[in-house]
DNA sequence: CGACCAGGCTTCGTTCAACGATCCGACACG
DNA sequence: CGTGTCGGATCGTTGAACGAAGCCTGGTCG
């Protein structure tokens, strides 16, 4: 690529720059957004706990006003919620909502895999064995959060597929929904571990594009995950 | 019911009341919100408008701040766009965004169908053929804007078969962003006319438990309405 | 004559201080 | 023991203010 022809290049950046959105990272709100999930999916902002206006907008040095505006967008994306005049909460998933969760990944997640027409983006399957890697390489370690996390980019990946930057974004919403959940259930060994071949299992199917058994597979895999959430989270209901 | 069993019938009410919220409709912003989204999905606001923040917020009598706060939500909603210092306007979806959405239908839509399993949920199917029905009344009266909506209903209704609260709210948000791509389009009788039987037809596979073919129908049924938007769309770009 | 640069004006982003409304907890009362 | 009342604390909303960034205008220069 010279400057072979200045007009067709320029054109050429012009749409590239459009496309990908110059990286306008500003805007506080958004920052302490990202900041606050980011304690949130860690495990350091724990379900339930209260979010007082006062106290977090005078620790991150901004605004209540724009603490406020971050709480809204995180209230959207259901990883808090605002009761009127009592404050913000960290969201505290219930059985209801895990089951809500999970009828939407049963219909998302197979579908999408079952559309990745004929491993068309070779790249959206290289994600989804890098995630498989990924666990492995946790798992050996012992790093069993970081198992957790590649499972959850192992099911990213898995709708990214689709190749929609919507269901995508969905997505997140539904894992970041799902992370919270996890942290009220305790260790995560005992409940990723097993899942780390059946990763496999799907990736290799993905790869061979035997893309209706992988959607089967997915779907059986979801519906046994579901089942041994809600039996570890229904009885040591205080 | 009688007052036989008062403790009873007290212990039952609570467990209803605790289930189903109270009503709270409340927050400024938010009645906000909802007003400046209904007047975009009528088709007041314009693709392309610019809200600034002064003259809307005279307009309707609330301060400056809780406007922001109303205007974030519907930039996440992707009905509204904010540009650095310039100010939010009303989203215009460009063919990328109509293709990305598409696919996103692709997969949810006739995996929604598919996975309403053997008629399990009675009234979404009702639901479904309700709003075939509310098309035809519409077209009878040469209402072609509420077919559109007629439309939007029943590809809502499809999605409703699945039964998930957080895929229907996500539907809600693509169904919004279409119509913002049919207000650019002009009128409506043209484009929507043609999926009054096609609705019929899948309504019917839909009651008569033939799921796998309602899906592929759906399937097929989405991939010529994005074809037919999008060559609506290229020809006339200024 | 057209291009470029500087200035002013407008609007957005953010903060601050303040007021009512509402909820929570404690206390007194029957 | 249950009920009602009274602060105290927090939220919801407002209005005004300041700096920063964009747009428009007008003038200058090649």
């Amino acid at each position: 690529m010279t400057a072979a022809d200045p007009d067709r290049a320029a054109q050429a950046a012009l749409e590239a720059l459009s496309t990908a959105h110059v990286a306008q990272t500003s805007s506080t709100a958004e920052r302490v957004a990202d900041a606050l999930r980011e304690q949130v999916v860690e495990g350091r902002l724990l379900p339930g706990v209260r979010l007082g206006e006062q106290a977090f907008c005078e620790a991150m040095r901004v605004s209540r006003n724009t603490l406020r505006e971050a709480f809204s967008q995180l209230v959207a994306e259901r990883i808090l919620v605002r009761e009127q005049h009592r404050g913000v909460f960290v969201a505290t998933p219930g059985v209801a909502d895990v089951a809500d969760v999970y009828r939407s990944r049963r219909v998302v997640e197979p579908a999408a895999v079952r559309h990745g027409e004929l491993g068309r983006d070779q790249a959206a399957i290289a994600r989804v064995r890098a995630a498989v890697e990924e666990g492995r390489a946790a798992a050996e370690q012992g790093d069993w959060v970081g198992v957790a996390d590649a499972n959850q980019h192992f099911h990213r990946a898995l709708v990214g597929l689709a190749g929609s930057t919507r269901l995508d974004a969905q997505m997140d919403l539904l894992l970041a929904e799902m992370r919270l959940t996890f942290h009220r259930m305790g260790t995560h060994r005992d409940f990723h571990e097993p899942y780390l071949e059946r990763n496999d299992a799907v990736a290799a199917l993905v790869e061979r594009g035997e893309l209706e058994k992988a959607a089967l597979e997915v779907a059986d895999y979801l519906a046994d995950a579901e089942a041994r959430i809600v039996a570890s989270l229904s009885p040591p209901r205080p």
